[in-house]
DNA sequence: CGCCACTTTGACTGGGATCAATCGCTGTGG
DNA sequence: CCACAGCGATTGATCCCAGTCAAAGTGGCG
């Protein structure tokens, strides 16, 4: 058995019991690799299964009739992917490989059989769940009120920091394997004014960027411009019901 | 007691048992009543409370610290409000009621026994939880790739959707009691914009406003125009545990 | 070595912001 | 019953951020 990613992840929120570890890790088995660029599921697929990032990266999008696209969230080690799908049965966006990445796929019914051996695990998964719609509305305030420059700040600080949260080490430089384009469509810019705001951003020497390297040179301005805030503080469990076992 | 506005809304999606519908009732408890305009909550307060609508309309926002402000998401009878600031414990957004409006408030740990009691309420709470994910993904996809027009359209139909859902009736003629400044708040429009917008709109036989009346002239072409998806299926319940009792 | 994916740069356009008045309704107090 | 205040809606003039179109540059890889 190889190391879980996923109780890697939540033990950071939570001191979990033996079997409560036993249970999570038994969510991310068998693990499958996949090649940069496959489309995990697409949109409107009736999915029912979810999956656990172990390595790589992955990002969902949805696409408007108009062929334009909207990258909505990036996941990395120890993401759960699909949940966003488990209301109704159609996946509301498609995910997609960014990189190469290894993920381990559970069925949905694991999922109602770990709430009721566990709990405290429920518990912690449903604020799991609302610290993403906090970052989605993060996001949210990000395109509707922040002109292009402070939306790509935004937008690194934010994978910095969730970066820093999975690896625990705080560094200037992050990589981020996304074009120009994929940029774009997470700010909701086009891929020629994003080459233009990065140019602009490196004179004015906040970042620094070569391929998939980004550099936040001047982390405070960056925060300053992008009015940037890190939420990642300690979980609050106070409210939780106790462990089993 | 007073009929549970949480209990009418959950229902929709399970069939609750008695034991349940009594632990969903009893967080709906001391209604208490708000005039529009209250402020329930400030972004940045430490809340230790959830609050269930009954009556009225609130609203969720950000404001930016150049005083932007950004509507995030709008609260009905039957929502369960504050559980965003549950992961945390800072209120990552302010809630102010938009109409006059009755609330009942319960304690944090009240959802934690309610998950240890209930595991298939807990997951139902999961499955509402990504619900509203996918609602500020599809908002975030509005601003991110459409233009004003657009972005309005959606708002209207959503609105429209989700009061359908509450309702149960479906007609044109929605009550939106918002002003064309909360509606270029919550699409990342200006008020004057969101005015040349509306005429627009009205002018192609779209739509009619009038003070806080919008009707939906012609819902064919708003969905076609805003490409908008109404996701509100059946909510996919086949993989909760069993319900206790 | 040549393709292909990504980046860079320029010229021009346009959607929406900004600034600034004016209008209209409604509630309130003299 | 009228005057006035205040909030929201309307409208015009002007500006600018970002989109669009188009072409050339760069670098990795088969």
């Amino acid at each position: 058995m190889f190391d879980s990613c996923f109780v890697a992840r939540l033990k950071r929120y939570l001191d979990l019991t033996p079997s409560e570890r036993e249970a999570i890790a038994g969510l991310e088995r068998d693990p499958k690799i996949y090649p940069a660029g496959t489309v995990l599921w697409t949109e409107g697929d009736d999915v029912t299964e979810l999956m656990i990032v172990h390595q790589g990266w992955a990002l969902s999008e949805t696409r408007l009739t108009s062929g334009r696209r909207q990258i909505l969230r990036f996941h990395f080690s120890g993401d759960m992917i699909g949940a966003s799908g488990i209301a109704f049965r159609d996946a509301p966006s498609s995910i997609v490989a960014a990189t190469d990445m290894t993920v381990c796929r559970f069925p949905r019914q694991a999922l109602g059989e770990t709430f009721a051996a566990h709990p405290r695990l429920a518990a912690l998964f449903f604020s799991i769940s609302q610290m993403e719609s906090i970052d989605l509305s993060d996001r949210l305030r990000s395109l509707g009120r922040s002109d292009g420059k402070a939306r790509l700040a935004n937008l690194f600080l934010s994978i910095s920091a969730r970066m820093r949260a999975v690896t625990g080490e705080h560094n200037p430089v992050v990589r981020i394997p996304l074009t120009q384009t994929d940029l774009g469509d997470a700010v909701g810019l086009t891929q020629v004014h994003v080459n233009r705001l990065i140019r602009q951003m490196t004179e004015e020497k906040l970042i620094t960027r070569n391929r998939a390297t980004v550099t936040l040179v001047d982390e405070a301005g960056l925060v300053d411009l992008a009015r940037f805030i890190d939420r990642f503080g300690t979980l609050d469990s106070s409210w939780f019901p106790p462990a089993n076992t």
